[in-house]
DNA sequence: TTAGACCTTAGAGTTAGGTGTAAGTCAATA
DNA sequence: TATTGACTTACACCTAACTCTAAGGTCTAA
């Protein structure tokens, strides 16, 4: 009978409140609710949920994934759109790799110097 | 004589707000003053300004590079655990990396998902 | 039949990280 | 000498993304 706001809170590592905070703004779809009014998940929404959160975690901002998903309700007209939108976004990624990448090797040159100066200052005091 | 705070902005990328508001934060250390006052960064400082935007772009917190930052004022004993921060930081580095390319990868499944839905849709309107 | 666990909404509060404004100082220039 | 432009501080304001509170409804087990 689908599930409750607690067990997608749990499978989806969001909490009641953001899951709440998602559906008023649009982020996620009306879900649909049971004879007490109560949110009532099904597998489809968790699937979203979880496309929206590996959306969120990769930079997009909430504002955009609420556009992508308003496209999810034009049916298939928007499809080629939404196509386009995650291509840029993984677009966005990649360039967020690369920058990382480098970012990563510049933190490892700084190792490198600060443990040479640590090397030096014990050599000093010995 | 130094670079003023407009130099420092063009070249570091920072809005002049924000390099007030990282030294008042103590996420820069006390920037020297001109006679006037006026703020008057060296290279140093400017070496260490992208340092920062790199922890900062990578995802440290400001409250994390301010901690940081004040390990330099004290001096060679505490080289060792500015290493360790690094390196503890290079390690988040390389797991949202690693993150991000498991991402990316599902984003490309999605993609080509909803492409198929939409060469499907186009073939039932034809 | 009441206690406890669950859910609901509306709306207020919080946090991080800036961004902008006001009022004033100073130095160079028309 | 008056104005222009860059700087200063203190403090107010802003935005995104939650997070919490209050007041209440519903169900279940003792």
């Amino acid at each position: 009978m689908g599930y409750s706001i607690k067990t997608i809170a749990q499978k989806s590592g969001l909490s009641q409140y953001t899951l709440r905070y998602y559906e008023r703004e649009g982020v996620l779809p009306v879900v649909a609710r049971d004879v007490n009014g109560n949110r009532c998940f099904d597998d489809e929404d968790l699937e979203l949920i979880s496309l929206i959160c590996c959306l969120k975690d990769t930079g997009m901002a909430i504002a955009d994934i609420k556009q992508f998903i308003a496209l999810s309700k034009e049916g298939s007209d928007a499809l080629s759109d939404q196509c386009r939108l995650l291509q840029e976004h993984k677009q966005h990624i990649e360039e967020k790799i690369q920058f990382f990448q480098s970012f990563a090797q510049k933190i490892d040159h700084k190792i490198a110097y600060f443990s040479s100066l640590a090397n030096e200052a014990k050599a000093a005091n010995s």
